[in-house]
DNA sequence: GAGCGCAAAACTGTATACAACTTTGAAAAG
DNA sequence: CTTTTCAAAGTTGTATACAGTTTTGCGCTC
């Protein structure tokens, strides 16, 4: 039934691993089918993969390196619930880095990588037009990782990759309901500007891009979503 | 004999565990007491800290996370080392994170603050009086973090903190000889322009400083520390 | 004597077992 | 009826045991 849980044992007899749970709750935490809070046991995990603890144990030390999880001592590991300071935080540091990278996809981007961040925007149209609004966030992630792959600076692209990850928990908390989805067009002009070779041109969209994107969240104070229980009810 | 394992036998009966092993693991690598490249065997460490390997291993992980070591499937954990690529990187990022985070900490440094940062400016000297390099070195990264922990911005002073690791690998592998010491005046100027709350000139302080670092180190192509044994002998 | 091959040793990856802590529910005291 | 205490159940932290892979070293062949 599940995907990890029947690669593991169909395709590959049994040799990957534990990485492979790691990539699966990240997924599922990117497509928002499981929400931040919620509680990952251990042997439930186990069971569900068909892996032992020390490998969901494994899986999940990862996660909360990655800022995805919540591990609490003698308690368990919860989907992060990034607070208001943390989104905030999150898209700054965004701000920061991703325009310096396009920057630099638009002076190493070859033909080849352009296609291929053109078929991840075509996926992502495939993806909406299904209503398939997780596949399309985490395909919308993908598209800017990709950016960071291709240019070519892996320190840089790691932190990026973190940050969009976050993103994905704090778009789950806090995205307006108003705000329409992600302007289409963004991504699209985006690809062109790094085809083309402008730097100056990638970046300024890449800016305007997460600006965008930060200005379609809700970060006033006191929101809808506690921190903890006892925040909401003292 | 070893200070973690003292600690889990003596003050503290056996509660806290793995992260110690952690701790004491990074704090051996900042002080180049282990060296990039040395195998990090499991059933090694775990004598020596006198513990499980399980507990080891959560510690390596993590050490792998950080970049500090290198985990090889059914190899096992290498200190890491850093290529030529890695170190431009490192110093590169930290040349675009770390005159944001003095600027930042400039205008949020409290009287406290700035006597925490002048009492580490005196404990470095201190060590380097004494000649070890080891402790100073970690004491000046120490520093750096302190400075990202002032400016009161998690996300990126835990990138900033990840980029100082990784930095004391690279000054391991690439150091000149040739070339002083840090000079002992940046930090202190750094400190003075904070304490001024003169955000334009602890950047510029910043920048400059690790412009310098950077320029201590020998990047040229060619090192003397191959990857592998491989890339020397063909 | 040099080179190939196989087997044993060593080490890592995974699973299971046990211990410690947290939580929860009920029973007893007020 | 409310509150407190305590015990049992459930979950995580750690240790140990087993399986699979890599490495090493000896012996055999040429």
């Amino acid at each position: 039934m599940d995907t990890a849980a029947a690669k593991a044992q169909s395709t590959r007899p049994a040799q990957p691993l534990a990485e492979d749970v790691t990539r699966a709750l990240t997924l599922a935490i990117h497509q928002h089918r499981i929400k931040p809070g919620m509680k990952l046991g251990e042997d439930e995990l186990a069971d569900i993969y068909g892996v032992s603890r020390t490998v969901v144990r494994s899986a999940l030390h990862a996660l909360a390196h990655l800022q995805l999880v919540d591990i609490q001592r003698n308690r368990g590991a919860f989907v992060a619930q990034p607070t208001l300071r943390d989104a905030r935080e999150v898209f700054e540091a965004r701000e920061l880095l991703e325009p310096r990278i396009a920057r630099m996809a638009a002076s190493k981007a070859t033909p080849d990588d352009i296609a291929l961040l053109q078929q991840h925007i075509h996926d992502e149209h495939a993806a909406l037009a299904e209503a398939d609004h997780g596949r399309a966030l985490h395909l919308s992630g993908q598209f800017h990782i990709e950016i960071a792959r291709i240019a070519d600076q892996q320190t840089i692209a790691a932190f990026v990759e973190s940050l969009i990850s976050r993103s994905s928990l704090v778009i789950a908390l806090y995205w307006r309901r108003e705000s329409a989805l992600c302007e289409k067009h963004a991504h699209h002009e985006l690809v062109q500007a790094i085809a083309d070779g402008d730097g100056d041109k990638a970046a300024d969209l890449m800016r305007s891009h997460l600006v965008d994107l930060h200005s379609a969240l809700d970060l006033r104070e006191q929101e809808d979503a506690p921190r903890s229980l006892k925040d909401a009810l003292l």
